[in-house]
Formats: structure tokens, C-alpha cells, sequence
RNA sequence: GCGGCUGUAGCUCAGCGGAUUAGAGCAUCGGUCUACGGAACCGAGGGUCGGGGGUUCGAAUCCCUCCAGCCGCACCA
């Protein structure tokens, strides 16, 4: 089924399409009317014709149907209003859609890069916005009918490993992964760091070690697998805990590259594009400069020889594109890293590696403050484990269960607590502009009033319950949507906007255009709760009150879905 | 110095080039109220949209400039 957007916008089409093949009409939603047409005014100027005149002429040729009414308002726009009709059809054909209206995109493939943490590093605040960000696209764009293939870029190579091999070795090899395992990477690092900095002669094993890593040494491999081993499986604790869709699978991290170097340098060089300067190999890509004024290179290969993550990351371009046959490649990683990309894709390009119908985006993200509106941070300086993050806001989300149904069974608390608890934190990231840094307050992403997470949560529980008071299966029938009240009407509208938000969230790659959409329609639905009671009502209004009572639940069930939040029926 | 991002009500944030009232949430104040889950609903007060120019019939929105904050700017990723 089409989405009444999408209906509406092709009858407009119809005839905007005589000012210039794809002329958009600028349909919004619209505080006057259902929606209004904008675009009027912009081919009016263009032509030079009196908008007014346009805007009748438009009105004449436009054919709506039984689909909306029109009206001429200001200096040009076009006031519609959806009749009954068409929003019965619409909200009919919906009850029997699991898409509820939303579209599908084929033959694209969608190359999403987020989370990416670093081995035998602890996994901090500093990963939670890519990879709360990074599955919310995932899923979104899984459900658009994208292939969506993963890629979790953990930093898994590079000099640092020759240390923390080496402090694997005088740990002993099982009391280390005993370590690592309960997952207490700071601890590791820290220490292997301590020992590098202090002690000279672990410094130079450490130097001994990253090169025997490099050459292919046999056991030195083993050694670092372990390391990645055990990392990665902590890390898939972590994303269960935050109930995220990651697997060891899509780990596919720097070393992975490691054979594709070579080409990508001579790949390079036979365009003509490698430069030589101070001994490294680089590329100058145009409109880059230092802080003179010189050009500024991408560093393919360093003078000694080594690779730097300009030249991983140049290799995952070209792999992604020609092996993987990506369409769509997505960076989810935060904003310092604008110009890195933007460079390495600038040489990219004039490799040929990115065909011009590849589309490659930077999905960007501001960062996560401390209540000081610094940098997140213990009060120590520490960086904060995510993990932890997540258990806190489980244990607030506990707390208040055990308060409001100090009856509820111990097991069903815990899970709800988790679902809540990770709905707070990921809701709160993922409804402000990624854009934007934000201040990380627990009390308020946990609070069930407001917009967050948890009321979403609790709107839903509340729309489920009305089902469960039928004590049987209900089926809505030949149920027609008639409308009569306001707040039936708006909740109506709201329903049928679900493709909207959908498509909007997935084409910006900003997920809060769908979490304002929810608590939009989570609003519409208590108004009308409160205004129209739905089990007491006479038939055929009791039924047409389910049905509408059965969109928004599944509305706001899917719609927390593609969000990667749980929508629990009771809480 | 160059580049990027941000600057909207007391606080946290929406606002997709449009129209007489710039919208939410929290907080404040006032209502609803024996309520199908009140973790709710309805309403009020509160804003020179960082400053200044410009384009336009029209600018929070586009362009320029200035100010403030954060971030990046060659061999760490």
C-alpha cells in the first residue's frame, strides 16, 4: 500500500510536473489544514506570474478525487484537508499492512559503520552515541528494505599492541584472559600503558613484539587473537546490555586490511597520485591546508614504512564498494573526524574508487557532556565504562518499579527494568539533533513523565491493556472509520504520518525525526483516551475505537523497534 | 590563521524557505478528577529566535559579517 503522503504528492505531481519534470510541490503537514502545498509560490517567482493566479490555475487542473478538499489561502499556498473517506480507506488498508504504509527500497545496499571500539580497551561513553545511533539506522534502513551489512571498525592493530602482548606474556596467558574475560580492560591497559612508560627494557620487548606481530610470527598471532578474542566477546556483553543488534560477525576491524595495503599504494601511485614528502607516501588531496597554509597530505605510508589508519580506511572505501557492492556507505563517528574523512574520500574519488551513484555520508554526532558541560568524565578524570552507564540507569529504572508495583514478581521487574532502563539512555541520545552535544542526565532520560523513553513506553502499556480487558483475541472485522470526534480525527492523522517519519529518519539519518513523531502520536492517543472512552462506547464506535486503539499500539511498538527500544506490553 | 559544528522561553530541546498567535517537554501557577493504568488530560504565564547587514511580497530558516562556546588542522587511531 501506498502511505497517504505518497498519494496525495502523486496527484500533485500530476500537474506540477508541466513547470519542469520533478517540480516539487512542497506538501507539508500543516497547523491551517491537513496539510498545505508550498510550492506554489517558489514556480510563481521563477515565471514571474502572480502566485494567486498560479495557485487557481493549479487548483482548475489538480485532480484530488474524494481524497482532500482545497482551498486557495494568503498569496498562494493550497490548504488540504483529507475527507473521511480516503482517511477510512487509508487507516483500513493499514490494519491489514505490517509495514503499516511504509515503502520499501530495493537494490540498494546500505554499508553502516558505528560502534568501534578498541581492543583491550574498555568500551566508554565515547562509543555509546555511534553505536546507539549506528543500530537505530541499522534497523531503519533494514526495515526500508535495504541489505544492511554492519561493519564494527574495532581498532584491533597498530604499535600498541606490541605492549599489550607483552603484558599478556608476563601476566601468564590464563590469569590474563581471567582478566580480560570479567571484562576489566581498564585495568589491563592501564597497566601494560604504566609499564611501557616506566620500564625501558618492556619497552623495547614491546617494540620487538610489534614487529614479530607485523612480520607474520606465528605465536605473536596467536597471542594478539586471544587479545581480540576476548575483547570481542566482552564487547557483545555490552551490546547485549544495551540491546543492540552488533555481533561478533560484523566485527571486521583494522587488521582485516592489513592484505588490501599494498594495492591501495599501488593502486595510488599508477594514478598518478602519490607524492613523496618527508619520506612518507601521500596523497594531497585539493582545498586542504595546515595551520601555514601548506597543503595539507593524506599519509598513506609513514616514513617508516608503517601503515596509518589514512590508508585502512581508504582500503575499507574500495572494499566496501567493489567486495561488499555497497550503495550506500555510512560513517557513524563523531564530528572531530569531519576533515579526515572528508579527505580520505576526496582521495578516494580521484582513485576512482567511488563511482558517482555511491552515495557516502559522515553521519556525525556532537558529544556527550558531564552535568560541568565538559567532556563526560568521572569527577577523577576517568573515562566512564558504558556498561556502567547501562546498569545505572537499570538500577534508577528499578527503583521506581519497586515504588509504583511494589507487588510486581522480582524476575518480571528485572527485565522490565532493563527494557526501561535502556530505553531511558538510548531514547535520550536519540531524540535531540545528532548534531548537537548533550548534556547526560539520568534523572531526567529516566523520569517516565516528559518526553523520554520510558512515557513512550508507558503509552504503549497502556493502549496494550485495553486489549487485555477484552480477555480475548479481537480482530477488527469490517470496521469503518467514521471520525466524529477531534481527537479520533487527529489520532487518524497522526497514524497515517508513521511512512513520513519513517522516511524522513532514514533519508537524514536522524533518528529524532521518528522519536518526534512518537511522542506526537503518543500525545494525540491520550488526548483521545482521555476524551473518548473506547470499552464503554456503543457499537460500531466501541470498534472503530479498538481499531484505532490497535494502529497506535502497533504504530508505537514498530515505531520503538526501529529505534532498538523495547515496547513491553505491560509495565 | 584556516575549516567544521553549535547559539531559539528559567532549564532541556523541535522548528523540514513561507501566511494574523515561533512550538514541545521539564519547572511554575490554575483547573479536570470515585479515572478503559492520574507515570494522565485541559489551560495560563514566560521568547527583541547571539548581534548587525543583505536577498525576498515574506527570514529562526537563504547569503555576508561580527560575537561567544566546543572541536579539528602531516606520519596516534
Amino acid at each position: 500500500m501506498s502511505s497517504s503522503y505518497d498519494i496525495v504528492l502523486r496527484r500533485l505531481r500530476r500537474v506540477f510536473d508541466q513547470f519542469g519534470e520533478g517540480t516539487d510541490p512542497v506538501l507539508r503537514p500543516s497547523d491551517r489544514s491537513d496539510y498545505q502545498v508550498n510550492g506554489i509560490m517558489a514556480v510563481a517567482k521563477s515565471r514571474g506570474e502572480n502566485p494567486r493566479v498560479l495557485a487557481e490555475r493549479v487548483v482548475a487542473e489538480l485532480d484530488l478525487g474524494d481524497l482532500a478538499s482545497v482551498e486557495i489561502a494568503g498569496p498562494g499556498f493550497l490548504n488540504l484537508t483529507l475527507t473521511t473517506s480516503f482517511l477510512d480507506t487509508q487507516l483500513r488498508a493499514n490494519l491489514s499492512d505490517e509495514r503499516l504504509g511504509v515503502a520499501t527500497t530495493t537494490g540498494r545496499t546500505a554499508v553502516i559503520d558505528y560502534s568501534a571500539p578498541n581492543v583491550a580497551k574498555e568500551m566508554h561513553v565515547g562509543h555509546l552515541r555511534s553505536t546507539v545511533i549506528g543500530d537505530a539506522l541499522a534497523r531503519l534502513y533494514r526495515f526500508k528494505g535495504y541489505k544492511v551489512i554492519a561493519r564494527n571498525h574495532v581498532g584491533d592493530w597498530g604499535t600498541p599492541f606490541g605492549m599489550l602482548i607483552e603484558h599478556l606474556l608476563d601476566l601468564g596467558e590464563e590469569h590474563a584472559v581471567a582478566t580480560l574475560s570479567i571484562g576489566d580492560l581498564n585495568t589491563f591497559y592501564r597497566e601494560a600503558r604504566e609499564k611501557f612508560e616506566s620500564d625501558e627494557a618492556f619497552k623495547e620487548r614491546s617494540r620487538q613484539r610489534v614487529v614479530l606481530l607485523q612480520a607474520g610470527d606465528a605465536e605473536t598471532n596467536r597471542l594478539w587473537r586471544v587479545l581480540v578474542e576476548q575483547s570481542v566477546a566482552y564487547f557483545s556483553e555490552v551490546y547485549d546490555a544495551l540491546g543492540v543488534t552488533l555481533t561478533p560477525a560484523d566485527v571486521v576491524g583494522e587488521s582485516f586490511y592489513n592484505p588490501m595495503l599494498a594495492d591501495v599504494v599501488r593502486d595510488l601511485d599508477a594514478a598518478g597520485l602519490l607524492v613523496e614528502s618527508d619520506g612518507a607516501l601521500c596523497v594531497f588531496p585539493e582545498g586542504f591546508t595546515t595551520r601555514e597554509g601548506d597543503p595539507l597530505p593524506v599519509i598513506v605510508q609513514k616514513r617508516d614504512e608503517g601503515f596509518g589508519y589514512a590508508a585502512t580506511d581508504l582500503a575499507a572505501v574500495r572494499d566496501r564498494v567493489s567486495q561488499l557492492g555497497g550503495t550506500d556507505l555510512l560513517y557513524v563517528v563523531g564530528a572531530p573526524q569531519a576533515q579526515h574523512f572528508a579527505m580520505v574520500w576526496a582521495v578516494a574519488r580521484a582513485a576512482g574508487w567511488l563511482p558517482e551513484n555511491v552515495r557516502i555520508e559522515h553521519i556525525s554526532f556532537g558529544s556527550v557532556l558531564g552535568p560541568d558541560r565538559k567532556m563526560f568524565k568521572t569527577r577523577s578524570g576517568e573515562t566512564i565504562k558504558l556498561i556502567g552507564l547501562v546498569q545505572d540507569a537499570v538500577d534508577k529504572a528499578s527503583l521506581a518499579l519497586a515504588e509504583r508495583s511494589p507487588d510486581m514478581d522480582p524476575e518480571q521487574r528485572r527485565v522490565l527494568a532493563t527494557q526501561i532502563g535502556r530505553a531511558a539512555i538510548k531514547y535520550a541520545d536519540l531524540s535531540t539533533d545528532r548534531q548537537r552535544d548533550y548534556v547526560f542526565d539520568l534523572e531526567r532520560m529516566v523520569n517516565f513523565e516528559g518526553d523520554t523513553g520510558p512515557y513512550l513506553q508507558y503509552a504503549n502499556a497502556r493502549v496494550r491493556s485495553i486489549f487485555r480487558k477484552l480477555r480475548g483475541p479481537w480482530n477488527a472485522g469490517d470496521v469503518h472509520f467514521v471520525l466524529a470526534h477531534d481527537a479520533e480525527r487527529s489520532l487518524a492523522l497522526g497514524l497515517l504520518a508513521f511512512p513520513e517519519a519513517v522516511d524522513a529518519a532514514v533519508t537524514s539519518c536522524q533518528p529524532h525525526r521518528l522519536t518526534g513523531y512518537l511522542f506526537d502520536l503518543a500525545q494525540r492517543f491520550t488526548s483521545f483516551y482521555e476524551a473518548c472512552p473506547v470499552l464503554s462506547a456503543e457499537e460500531p464506535l466501541r470498534q472503530e475505537r479498538l481499531a484505532l486503539c490497535a494502529l497506535t499500539a502497533r504504530t508505537l511498538t514498530l515505531g520503538l523497534s526501529l529505534l532498538g527500544i523495547d515496547a513491553p506490553e505491560q509495565m
